[in-house]
DNA sequence: TAGATTGTTAATCGATTAACAATC
DNA sequence: TAGATTGTTAATCGATTAACAATC
């Protein structure tokens, strides 16, 4: 299934309502929610959850609200979550390894969580053909054929700065078709690769922002 | 100094503007950049570059462009950056000691980086009493404490899910003025204190949207 | 049937872009 | 002076909210 363009502003909030639902499905007994409710939950407002909705089909019943196991299993197809997705990761430092084994335990307690960690990459010679949490770790120079023969289609680079671009484009050259990036770096990348940035620092100076400045010791 | 109500939108993109004067201070000769090359390296047109600057005064001169080492300096008054600002840390586990060394190391690098990581929380025996490259780490019991003596303005949250909520209390009532959090949670907090959430699972999610779906082995 | 809640259209709100006089 | 670029106002674009007929 593939609608034509919508929003990102849209897309971003998908996740969000699965993971209510997610949340609902194990904890309560109720067979359907409201989009008010489930805005409530999401932090969104009752009109935009069902304009949200609306986007991809009629999955609501009036009077009644959204069948739980329902919407969920269709937000799953809509975000392509119902079938397993090879991932890989680039940059086995600290951080490469805490989003590897967070990955790895959200794999394993969350069946539906089908985003499936398959391969670590590094340049460090002492690291390649270790293997972190039972994923293991190849070169560089295998990211072609490790992501041709695992089928790797989304990348998370937590590489220093400096290496982020050059990483980033080995990968799209191998074909990959979207990039997680932790490095604190505007990645240059076609249309056809989307890319999602995470830069913590900024995050940080944003939060910065709101902390009213009163001196202290 | 204090704004009135300016948008989040224009916030979030401050920060990045900081981070392109700091890599053209240090690479460029050149004094001065114009809105429409700031604009192309941060990704962001030129009219609001101008747009969002003029909120907090006039910067640049007509026919020039902005002086680098000033604006960059107006830039970090702007978001309290100007002076030391203490953080603290709570959830020492893999993804906490990741962001710890991270941030130590922007610390160290960037001299201008004046968020101060101060103290570590666990409520881990074998934890508490420790340090993590140098950082203490305390128990929950002691957060009103350390807030208090070391003046924590920001916490970030790095602890499981279902604890998230409770640690957040606590830091809240001894007075920390912004969150950033890891936890895959919806924190609720008073209007006082801003939030600001980061979740993997949340973006990886998303970028699931953007991978066509071409099944292969 | 009466009450509740959807899907959707129209109204509002806010953010970005275009345009240009002012001026370095 | 001539050329470039700002700060700002007006125009446009897009996203959210309000309202309500349709209907479970």
């Amino acid at each position: 299934m593939r609608w034509n363009k919508i929003s990102d502003a849209v897309i971003r909030r998908l996740p969000l309502y699965l993971r209510v639902l997610d949340d609902l499905a194990q904890e309560s007994e109720t067979e359907a929610i409201s989009s008010q409710e489930l805005g409530i939950r999401a932090g969104v407002g009752p009109a935009l959850v069902r304009k949200d909705l609306a986007w991809f089909g009629e999955f609501g019943k009036q009077g009644v609200g959204y069948e739980i196991g329902f919407l969920r299993d269709e937000l799953r197809k809509i975000l392509n979550l119902d079938s397993r997705l090879a991932v890989g990761l680039v940059g086995v430092g600290s951080l490469g390894v805490a989003l590897t084994r967070y990955h790895l335990k959200r794999f394993a307690e969350d069946a539906s969580f089908n985003l499936q960690l398959e391969a670590l990459f590094d340049s460090d010679l002492t690291k390649i053909g270790q293997s972190v949490e039972g994923v293991p770790v190849y070169g560089l120079e295998d990211i072609p054929r490790q992501v041709k023969e695992k089928g790797l289609k989304i990348v998370i680079i937590t590489v220093p700065a400096q290496n982020a671009q050059d990483v980033a484009n080995l990968f799209i050259k191998a074909g990959i078709q979207g990039i997680l990036n932790f490095a604190p770096v505007k990645l240059k990348a076609p249309d056809t690769v989307h890319v999602v940035d995470t830069d913590v620092s900024l995050e940080l100076q944003r939060l910065a922002y709101y902390v009213p400045k009163t001196t202290n010791g």
